[in-house]
DNA sequence: GGATTGGTTAAGCATCTGCCTAACTATCCG
DNA sequence: CGGATAGTTAGGCAGATGCTTAACCAATCC
């Protein structure tokens, strides 16, 4: 993808790297400033804001200045698109994958009349 | 990141990209083959085949040949680990919100005294 | 057997990513 | 004021990504 315009795009990119996850994680436990945030990761301290950038542009994190410190928190919202994809997906395929027939149709040579419905 | 050794980097990773969504959609419905796959989108099949591994890799789809052609299928396993990881941050983040003091806290300049428990 | 169909491999290219260092601004402390 | 602390901006670089075209292999089909 040239830019990831949508919003999907953005979260699930946003998740995509184990820094950033560790920054939710961390987040999980309660809101705090960038410094604290960047003190146990192996980096400088720009990359770690760069990582904060990319979450607060997917939404999932949101961050005020206050004095000379910015402030991160979560923000539930954008997860729960994230989430509401895959579980729509899981409902779909896991209700296909009970189907016994699937498994074999696939390794019978798959979409000679895959999709029974 | 230099490579995503680790599971959910690579099934966030394959998650981000809006043609192995809409492949994961499609699979979604029933297995098929890679041309089928290919034929509704806009790139060429090498472009698709590069796609298909990705998401193999990330283990979100299982493929097998039979005959000349490729059968691809959907794999449940993976997008569960996804889900999991959501759903803890989820759970974490939501009871979070619910004690009030959070955003306060955050308004009013984070990590003062953030983890209060 | 030769053309077709389905897939695969290889090479190349523009762009994006993640990181760094250096330099700079904006508070806050004494 | 002067120094320390917290963050921000800018520029640059190595490597990953997403795509393309061209060439190639392998089952079918006639």
């Amino acid at each position: 993808m040239l830019n990831q315009s949508e919003p999907l795009d953005r979260v699930f990119h946003a998740l995509a790297d184990p820094t950033r996850r560790a920054l939710l994680e961390r987040l999980s436990l309660g809101s705090t400033s960038v410094s604290e945030l960047a003190r146990p990761l192996p980096m400088s301290l720009p990359a770690v804001l760069q990582h904060i950038q990319v979450l607060e542009t997917a939404g999932l994190v949101r961050s005020a200045k206050v004095g000379r410190t910015r402030s991160c928190a979560l923000q539930a919202e954008a997860l729960r698109q994230a989430d509401g994809w895959i579980q729509a997906r899981r409902r779909e395929w896991e209700a296909r994958l009970d189907r016994l027939g699937d498994y074999l149709e696939t390794l019978n040579g798959g979409n000679s009349d895959g999709q029974s419905e």
